[in-house]
DNA sequence: CTGAAAGCGCTTACAG
DNA sequence: CTGAAAGCGCTTACAG
């Protein structure tokens, strides 16, 4: 591996003018900087980020957390940070925490307390509180994209409005019995996702004037199996909704699922709303409150590079994303409605 | 942030013993061991990566280079991967390569040069041959998932047998006329995967006495909306397939799809077979030829640390993975076809 | 079993 | 504008 040496050698300079000219620093001759450039590419040359670190206490890359990332949604988080961050020579480590918390404490204690990023990404975590302790004493940049977590700046959308949006839409169409799939209680480890949004439901229906019965609501956490797990608690129950809204587009696809498989047809019998606008969600036919993951991604990853660029702590800042209803076939008049 | 030196005040002995007791290098005293191991924790200390990997030229990371990952595949390879990494202390660097040449340099040139990892897991990637040579420059070991590259031991699935194995299935079922989407001519980037799979669909036809029509051969990438542009453009063509088998269970998603809305019934009026067992296909009934990815990133992360302990190159070695035929509800008999 | 010292490949005051 | 030198925080022969 060429070293900075070769460089400084093959140019006839100090390798104090490589490093400078190399990183575009001032005080460089022009001539100089440029016969340094051209040999540095002959020569397939780049610093070691470890060595270039030592003295520095940079090391050029940021960390993404994130719950074990069976899902899109951490995917998607994870695909407009990478952007970004190659965008900017910034490499990009990975860290997926379990639900276990002696595993947790492996990745927080061994992994990430290594020095070995300049800023942390935080994905849809809820961490517990000696973890934000150990995050602040690691006096680095963070970002949460998600839940708000208190001492830290946020991208995330108005779950509370996310509800709102998706159960006025039932409402609109005429539903009464309208159910909401989402948020397990024993979930210790989610996030107040589930709750805002629920709150959301409970605003629309509240303002439409209809009653919330307690056994509409079932538990859930957040991929397809949940939602037909959800689906057949609700038929245990012996409720029957007209519409469902749940907490994800997964949810909302297990849902359909098992509903058709007990004979039902979505949406004539059973209006189904998710949320997300996952990749998929067209192929179910499937209305939803559209979130642009990728995007809170992105600008997730470009605050944390401002901030390690300027110093500047920006006071800790909640940055709101838009959503929007989008309707598709999964959703209709109830039976027996009249426009 | 605690450094070395402060371990070593603290326990009266020099870095370098505090150095050889935390990494369980022999030659310390089992007391003075213990006490060393016992104030780290106290202090929290962790060796720098930078700095530790400065004189060893070790970074305790691997990297992770994949198509810009919009698949649920690229997904679970990394998920496999990141369980035994973390598992081993290992950290995962992740890196996206584009399908724009000038992007895909600045990864290979910029990033991946910077020495930053030990090791490289390359997945489902056809790399030029300036990237291959700068690959095994880098003098790093390299493991490779999914397609075969000369000279690099990879871990995969038998693909000529996938084929061979749903369309045998179709066949099996009475179904002469049968598509096959898949392979994209001017994919410069893809891989030998589909190809391998028409080989097989090839072989089964034949083995059935049935006389192949190009006109059922329909290029696809591999995600869904190609399988909608797919099912469109065999329809153009004004052939009529009882009968369709697709590179991935997302493309056997899209042409399901698109089968319908031209008012067509799955399996009735067609039957679709896809590859992977897709986190969702249960949730599309689809009958798919199934292939653990999670496990193969698994098991090529836990070779690359194999060779990274032992330091021996297991000669170019091709692990081959088994599969199995799952068979759900989109495949039936054709219409008319008699037991 | 333990320590003193050199060295890994950079960056950064400090001089000139 | 450029260079000599110290130093970043570790690891590793080499002595003892």
């Amino acid at each position: 591996m060429t070293g900075i040496v070769d460089v400084a050698a093959r140019a006839g300079v100090s390798v104090a003018t490589v490093s400078r000219a190399l990183r575009g620093l001032p005080g460089v001759a022009d001539t100089t900087r440029k016969a340094i450039q051209q040999i540095a590419a002959e020569l397939d040359y780049v610093a070691s980020p470890s060595a270039a670190g030592l003295p520095t206490g940079r090391t050029g890359a940021v960390a993404v957390v994130s719950p074990v990332a069976r899902g899109w949604y951490f995917t998607a988080v994870c695909e407009g940070a990478q952007d970004v961050l190659t965008a900017n020579g910034y490499d990009l480590l990975r860290y997926e925490l379990s639900e276990m918390e002696t595993d947790r404490h492996r990745v927080f204690d061994t992994q990430l307390l290594r020095k070995r990023v300049d800023a942390l990404l935080i994905a849809s975590l809820r961490l517990t509180h000696d973890e934000v302790t150990a995050l602040h004493a690691m006096n680095r940049p963070v970002m949460v994209v998600g839940p708000v977590v208190p001492g830290s700046p946020c991208v995330r959308v108005d779950d509370v409005d996310v509800g709102r949006l998706a159960t006025g839409h039932l409402v609109r169409l005429g539903h009464r019995a309208i159910a909401y799939v989402g948020g397990n209680p024993d979930d210790r480890l989610g996030f107040p996702v589930s709750p805002a949004r629920h709150a959301g439901y409970l605003q629309a229906l509240e303002s439409a004037g209809i009653e919330p019965d307690p056994a509409l609501t079932v538990p859930s956490k957040f991929r397809a199996n949940d939602g037909v797990n959800a689906f057949a608690e609700l038929c245990a129950r012996n409720v029957s909704p007209t519409a469902v809204f749940t907490v994800s587009d997964e949810v909302a696809m297990g849902v359909m699922h098992e509903a058709r498989r007990r004979g039902l047809r979505v949406p004539e019998d059973l209006s189904v709303v998710g949320v997300d606008n996952h990749d998929m969600s067209w192929l179910f036919g499937l209305t939803t409150v559209a979130q642009d993951v990728r995007e809170q991604g992105r600008i997730a990853a470009a605050t944390l590079i401002e901030r390690l660029r300027t110093g500047i702590e920006h006071e800790t800042s909640v940055t709101t994303m838009p959503t929007s209803l989008i309707v598709r076939s999964s959703t209709s008049r109830p039976a027996g409605a009249r426009p």
